[in-house]
DNA sequence: CTGATCAGTAAGCAT
DNA sequence: ATGCTTACTGATCAG
């Protein structure tokens, strides 16, 4: 557990250094990876960039794209969890409002039971013939 | 999803080479990670390693422990998704279970109301007096 | 030091 | 090419 507010875990510096050494003149990584495939090929035409430095460049997109697909699937992963934790906890909470409804009806059956005991002892003591459909319940 | 049954996502391969380049002669990576931190010193007091490759092959233990470390970690994550997805296909079940009795006693309760009114009815045309306390119910 | 977790990186699959 | 997911790595925190 944290034990004060150093922030969690481990991470490398929150800014990192620029993936690239070599910045190749204007083109930050912000912006290469904002860019369109198309605009990128025409901006490296435009300055002279060997066919190395292209290869390097691409890659150097790829990079950074996957730097932050990585970020979305672990966001994608807390929030899943997150989402399972709280159906459970609906889950638990509507669980108990049943629970609750069902001793409710228990209470209910009980009560008229027990008036109906009542009610058969009254018309033996009497000896009130019931007509069969009224016969009472055991 | 997963086309065929070409395995899932991407991985590595599974066996990875070896570590280090150079194996330092008989320590092989599974032995480097099991062994303790003083028989691994006396390995390396034994062979007569400079202080250069000491350094390097302690960083080769600890990279090879952080790998299983991380193993570990990944497993763990799975195991907590698996186990809330457990409890709460369980507690599905359950409430379908309460549900079921629910509807079963609500079943219990009407009928009894209804012999209940047959009953009421049956007092009111024979003109039988109940005592007060076994009034029937509204 | 050991163990756990985080962000970043590359591999590999699918679209 | 793009996006996602995985294993691995180093950094960093806790014990």
């Amino acid at each position: 557990m944290p034990h004060d507010l150093k922030e969690l875990g481990g991470r490398k510096p929150v800014v990192m250094a620029p993936l690239s050494p070599t910045p190749c003149a204007e083109i930050s990584d912000d912006e290469l990876v904002s860019i369109s495939v198309r605009d990128l090929n025409r901006q490296l035409k435009m300055r002279g960039l060997t066919r190395d430095q292209i290869v390097r460049m691409k890659q150097r997109r790829r990079t950074l794209k996957n730097r932050g697909y990585a970020a979305s699937c672990r966001i994608k992963r807390i929030e899943q969890k997150d989402e399972l934790e709280t159906e459970k906890s609906q889950e638990w909470h509507d669980m108990e409002l049943m629970q609750d409804e069902n001793n409710r009806i228990r209470e209910e059956v009980e009560a008229l039971r027990g008036k109906y005991d009542a009610l058969k002892r009254f018309a033996i003591m009497k000896n009130i013939p019931l007509p069969p459909e009224l016969e009472l319940l055991p």
